[in-house]
DNA sequence: GTCTATAATTGGATAGAC
DNA sequence: GTCTATCCAATTATAGAC
């Protein structure tokens, strides 16, 4: 855990990772990130290979958070259901957006392998941890046996991060709490017979 | 229908159209909408108070197709359940995704209460009209009582939304087929009991 | 109406002092 | 390591010829 003041490269950091989250990757120039971190440019380009690098440093730390995140929750006991019931009611900073997903709609972060292997890795990873829920609670008889556990899985990562953008649509976060607690409502249906 | 060869207003909006589309609003350039459409720049200024002017209009006309695309569907007859399934497989340029939804990500676009509009609008009619049929089917019997039609209305625009931000994570098509497949799963469990 | 030329501003990176 | 000053290219907009 890191404690004290932070230097000028950590300052950077975090605050690439505040503005990428905000304007996104195109939308967050040097200057906006100097003028934040209250550093000069030289810092910048001493401690990292120019604006790409400190966005990788930047996606990659909000990668692990997101992924600690999703552990802390899928890993947690009891019915899978209930698991993944609450990693959809999980409290949200609904307007802000997805740190990870909203990336997916920036060419340049999508075009550079670099920048996009973090987003792809922390998506697909959450796709499968909460198929493997699902298929545990097919063999445990918690839940019906007739669906594909890795469809599932795709639909509710997919309805949070879809709900975000109707939510950034509407500027309001009713449309997001309607999503989920309409998947919540679906997933009702999933129950097995037992 | 318009039919002969575009004049030069006409070319700039179908080419801005594309390419917010392709790139999003900041990531489209002047220089880029000029070179694709084949015009000047003087063009673009007479006709258009700027980008923002000429994006405005092409964004209200992908709006008006996307509404166009979901009226074809819903207003078709026969069950509710097919017409939703019918909706949800319709075929799609995943990997380029949706031209209003990805515009949510966009600050600028979110932030100027004229671009956002049509944004909104598009994604609450679909809500909307998903919802009616929804409630349609309940009255009909041919779905359960017990759920709320807005609520897994906005679980299946978000699934839509939501796939692209993994189809472009992943860079592949499958995750949004999954989901898609994954949400068709969860709707039979919407079916009633006669 | 449409063009080319040009201007103002910002984005992004470098140089060199301390 | 960090700063300020500077530089080049691209974005966005304007001017003025035709």
């Amino acid at each position: 855990m890191y404690s004290g003041d932070m230097d000028a490269r950590e300052q950077l950091i975090e605050t690439m990772r505040e503005l990428m989250g905000e304007r996104g990757y195109v939308g967050t120039s040097p200057r906006a990130i100097l003028s934040r971190a209250g550093v000069g440019q030289g810092s910048m380009y001493h401690h990292f290979d120019g604006k790409a690098g400190l966005a990788a440093e930047a996606l990659r730390r909000n990668a692990d958070a997101m992924r600690g995140d999703g552990e802390a929750v899928f890993d947690a006991g009891g019915p899978v259901l209930d698991r993944i019931r609450v990693y959809l009611r999980r409290p949200r900073e609904v307007l802000q957006g997805c740190r990870i997903g909203r990336m997916t709609e920036d060419p340049d972060v999508i075009g550079d392998a670099v920048l996009r292997k973090p987003i792809e890795e922390t998506l697909a990873w959450y796709e499968r941890r909460i198929a493997e829920l699902l298929a545990e609670g097919q063999e445990s008889g918690e839940l019906a046996a007739g669906f594909v556990p890795g469809q599932v899985a795709a639909a509710i990562v997919a309805v949070v991060q879809g709900g975000y953008v109707l939510a950034k649509a509407a500027q309001s976060v009713e449309p997001f709490d309607n999503a989920i607690e309409g998947a919540v409502t679906l997933l009702t249906g999933l129950r097995g017979e037992r």
